[in-house]
Parts: structure tokens; sequence; C-alpha cells
DNA sequence: TTAGGGTTAG
């Protein structure tokens, strides 16, 4: 209907504007501009090579740019790499997709190839071979190119300028930095902010905050790193008051106030600030998950997880790991067999080590040792941190003497224990009754390593001293410590008298404990039980008498005889 | 002839 009247109307062909005879270069750029994916800039490559126009600087460029936008850097350089007399836009171009996509030795190779053909330098080389040395703090190999800058007369550019500060800073060469700065004929705010960051790195917040004040113009990421810089110190109330004045905030804004809550254990503040926020990016889920899970909360670290997945939001390494580490505490196999597909299926690099040692930990906490296994005998160099894992799975599950074995093993790798490996490998021993073994690293520990054992490290004695029945023992150890026990200890030590039956000891124990946590029901309920078994029920009573007196509430789980 | 750079978050 309308179609046809329409389609009857259409100019006739020879009325059409006649198209452009030189349209093909122009044709292939507009191609290029539309380019979505990886899959169209090959479609769009392949025209260029059909239609021999692999020579021209101008689109070459605008493919390469295109390319580092996709961080594909390998297909750019491949490109690039077949143009025989590339210019200057050309050179500067895939010098910055190589800056923050492969090492910096490899950014200046391209320069130093640059110098050799007949192409000069010019300010805009710079930048980004300065911030490739900024990335990776690669202060020597930057001090040279800053020579470079004097020789080929851009040093008054205030692109070059501001990176040297950048560059300068981030390697906490601060006196440089301001050098730079003083210097400067011209500056902006992100010459300002790059100062300001510099003094952050440094540790210097007064001076940060006195160049905050007095910069003529700021943008948001002045703000931001000005509020960052607080963030790192530990002042959230500065950082709050700052992110108040501030007229206009981004999701880095939002995002680092967030974790700044979740990190200082506030997660009530970073939950609200989570929701009052209008854009959420996977930064942003991730602080609130490694919030919740960081600070004993695993089963809201795996709700928010879920509600992520619920909106589309494609979780990354570090969601993962969070993820990953709630699982462990939370020890359900379930979960960690479901995260366990999800990671190995996901495009998340696995040999990255910590993504590794989360995946290790989580499988051998929650009970999956032969998959842990597989992981662990499978890592190129086993380090500390697996091994602790490995140690604490297996003494978890049932298999004490397995994990000293192992603790054995690392010590023949070469690996050095720190003190939390021993916390661990003591817990194992108490766990699989191994009082021998356990005099022996606790010797050890001192001897061998020179490591002052923590309150921790004498909970793990006691309680296997404990166990194994020797009460005696493990109270003239408690006794003899240098350093004050906590009521860890103690409890460890009053639930050994509880399994034998103790009641001289677990009084003196309880009386201790009494004094250092009085409203602790566990421990009331404790003491009662060795009377009960005793069938001292007066006793029992009396005990009931005091938590009431002391206006102690019974915890629900805790069981009375 | 056309084109290009530096600052803020886990």
């Amino acid at each position: 209907m309308s179609f046809f009247s329409r389609s009857s109307s259409l100019p006739s062909p020879d009325k059409l504007p006649k198209r452009k005879s030189s349209a093909f270069p122009v044709s292939i750029s507009t191609l290029l501009k539309a380019c979505k994916t990886i899959r169209n800039l090959e479609q769009v490559h392949a025209q260029i090579v059909q239609k021999g126009v692999e020579q021209d600087n101008f689109l070459i460029n605008q493919f390469i740019c295109l390319c580092n936008s996709f961080s594909n850097i390998r297909y750019a350089t491949s490109v690039f790499n077949r143009v025989s007399r590339p210019n200057i836009y050309l050179w500067n171009s895939v010098i910055r997709g190589h800056c923050g996509n492969s090492s910096v030795i490899q950014t200046i190779s391209i320069f130093n190839r640059m110098k050799r053909s007949e192409t000069v330098p010019d300010k805009y080389t710079f930048p980004s071979l300065i911030k490739a040395c900024s990335n990776e703090l690669a202060i020597r190999e930057g001090k040279a190119i800053h020579g470079s800058v004097v020789r080929y007369g851009v040093e008054a550019d205030i692109f070059v300028r501001t990176s040297l500060i950048d560059l300068y800073g981030k390697c906490r060469q601060i006196v440089c930095a301001r050098k730079v700065f003083d210097g400067m004929f011209e500056r902006n705010e992100v010459s300002w902010t790059a100062m300001i960051v510099g003094y952050l790195t440094f540790g210097d917040l007064v001076a940060a905050r006195k160049m905050f004040d007095e910069m003529p113009y700021r943008n948001l990421a002045s703000w931001n790193a000005m509020m960052c810089g607080y963030l790192k110190f530990g002042d959230l109330e500065s950082a709050r008051r700052l992110f108040d004045e501030m007229t206009e905030r981004n999701v880095v804004s939002f995002t680092s106030l967030i974790d700044g809550y979740a990190k200082a254990g506030d997660m009530v503040s970073a939950r609200l600030l989570f929701d009052q926020s209008p854009v959420r990016d996977i930064v942003a889920w991730s602080a609130l998950i490694a919030g919740y899970s960081q600070n004993g909360q695993p089963h809201m670290a795996v709700k928010i997880f879920l509600e992520m997945h619920a909106q589309n939001v494609k979780p990354d390494e570090f969601v993962l790991v969070s993820l990953m580490s709630a699982c462990s505490q939370v020890g359900s196999l379930e979960l960690a067999k479901w995260i366990d597909s999800y990671v190995t299926q996901s495009l998340i690099d696995l040999s990255q080590v910590h993504v590794n040692a989360a995946l290790i930990d989580m499988n051998a906490k929650c009970g999956n040792m032969e998959r842990a296994s597989h992981l662990f005998e499978d890592m190129p160099q086993r380090d500390l941190i697996s091994y602790c894992s490995m140690i604490q799975g297996l003494s978890m599950h049932g298999y004490g003497t397995l994990a000293v074995h192992l603790f054995d093993r690392m010590l023949d790798e070469g690996l050095t224990p720190d003190n939390v490996a021993f916390t661990v490998v003591l817990t194992a021993c108490s766990h699989a009754g191994l009082v021998e073994e356990g005099y022996r690293y606790f010797n050890s520990m001192k001897n061998d390593f020179s490591i002052v054992p923590s309150p921790d490290h004498y909970a793990c004695m006691v309680d296997l001293l404990g166990r194994s029945g020797q009460l005696k023992a493990a109270y003239h150890l408690i006794e003899s410590m240098p350093v004050e026990p906590h009521a860890g200890a103690w409890g460890a030590l009053l639930g050994a008298c509880r399994l034998h039956g103790n009641i001289e000891i677990g009084e003196v124990v309880a009386g201790r404990l009494f004094e250092l946590e009085p409203l602790n029901a566990g421990n009331y309920v404790l003491l009662s039980n060795i009377y009960a078994a005793a069938d001292r029920w007066l006793d029992v009573s009396k005990v009931r008498h005091k938590m009431r007196e002391r206006g102690v509430r019974k915890i629900p789980g805790c069981s009375w005889i």
C-alpha cells in the first residue's frame, strides 16, 4: 500500500546526487568509525588490504587508534609493522597503544625503533611514553626519557610536564616532581592533581591538602584524589566531609567511599552509600562484597553477589576472589562447587596467583580436598599461602597427620614459615592430638625462625595439651606466658577441663574467664557442665544463679546438660 | 589537507 505509493514517487536514479569519485578511502574511514567489535575491525582490515591502502598513514592511524581502544595491541602492531614509512602520528599511536598494555621495556623499544627511523619524536610522543614508565614505577627508564624530553626540546609542553610530575610523584621522588611543577609556564587542574597525588603517594597529607586548597580550579578527579588520600590514611571523617562538599560526584567518588567504609568495618554506612549511588559499576559491587566477606558477614557477601548476578553484571576476578573467601567462611561445599565451575568456565585467568590461591583455599575449607590438591599440585611453584590453605583444609577435615607432613614438605621446599603458618600447623597438631609434633614446631618457631609466639600460638599449645589430658602442663604454659593470655587460651583450657572432667583446674580457669569476659555465657555453661558431669548439682545451680545475678543471657545453641 | 597526549577507585 503506502510502500508502493511511496516507492513510485522516489526520484529517478539520474536525479540522485552523484557519488564522489575518490570515494573508497573515505568509505573505509566511515566503516572504521562504525566498528564496534574486533570482528568488525578484521572485516575493515580485509577491505584495506583488498583495496591496497595499507600504506595510507591516515587510515592506518585510525585503524591503530581503534585497536588501542579495544586494547588489542598485537593487532595494531602487526598492521603497523607492514607500513613501510610510518609517519609521526603512526609512531605515536603505536606507543600510546603499548602504554598500559605491554611492558615499559617493549614500549621503549618502539620508541628506540622510532628514533632509528627518520622520524623525530615530538611533544605528543612523550606523555604516553612517560606514563608507561609511571605505570611500572620504572624511574630509571623514566629519567632517561626525561633526558630525551630535554634533548628534543619539548619540556615546555603542559602534557609532557604533567606526565613527568605524575612519574616522579608515583615513584616517590617528590622533590623532582615539585621541581617540574614549579618550572611550568602554565598549569591546569590535571597538573595540580598530579602533584597532589604525588604528595599523597609520598604520605604528605598536609602538603596535598595545602595544594588542593590553593589550586585555582578543581575538577572531579582533583576532588576524588584528595578524598582517596584521606581514605588511604584512614581519615574517614575528612573524606566524608569532602564527599559532602563535592558539587559533582561520579562512580569513583561513591565507590572509593564505599570501599573506605567497608575497610573500616562500617558495613552499614557502606551499604547505605551503595544504595544511594546513582551508578554502580563492578568496582562498587566488588567493594561491598569484599567488605561483607572481610567483616565476618560471608552470607551477606553471597547475597549481594546473587543480587549482582541477577542484574546481569559480569563478575570479575576481584569479585570472584571475595566470593570464594566468603564461601570458605561459610564452608558450603555446594556453593564452592558452583563458584568453582563458574570461575573455570569464565574468562578469568586461573594462573593469576591470588585467583588460584582463593580457589585452593575455598575447596580445602569446604572439604573438597581432592580438587584442592589438584590445583595445589598443578601450581608451577607453591607459595606459603597455598601451603597454609592446604594444611588448614587437611586439618579441618580430620587429616591432621597429612597436614603435618605437608608442613614438613613446605620446609623441604625451602619456604620460610611465618607466624600464620605456625598457627595453622599448631592447630593441625591440636586437632590430631599430635602433642610431640606440636612441641617440636612450637620450639622450632622460636629457635629456628626467631618468631616470638603470639597469644594465638600459646592458645594452640594450651588446646593441644588440654585435649590430650595434660591439663596441668597446659595451665603452667598459660601461667608462664610472657604476654597477657587472651580469653581464647583460657577458653581452650576450660573446654579441656570439661572434656577430662577436671573440676579443680576448671574452677580456677573459669574464675579467670569470668574476670576477662564476665558476659560470655559459654564459660558459665562449660563450668556448669563440668559440675553436672560430676553430679554436683548444688554447684550447677550456683553457677546459674551467678549468671542471673550478672544478667548473662544464655546463647541459643549452648547446651545445658 | 585530514589525525594525536597528561590526573581520580578494588
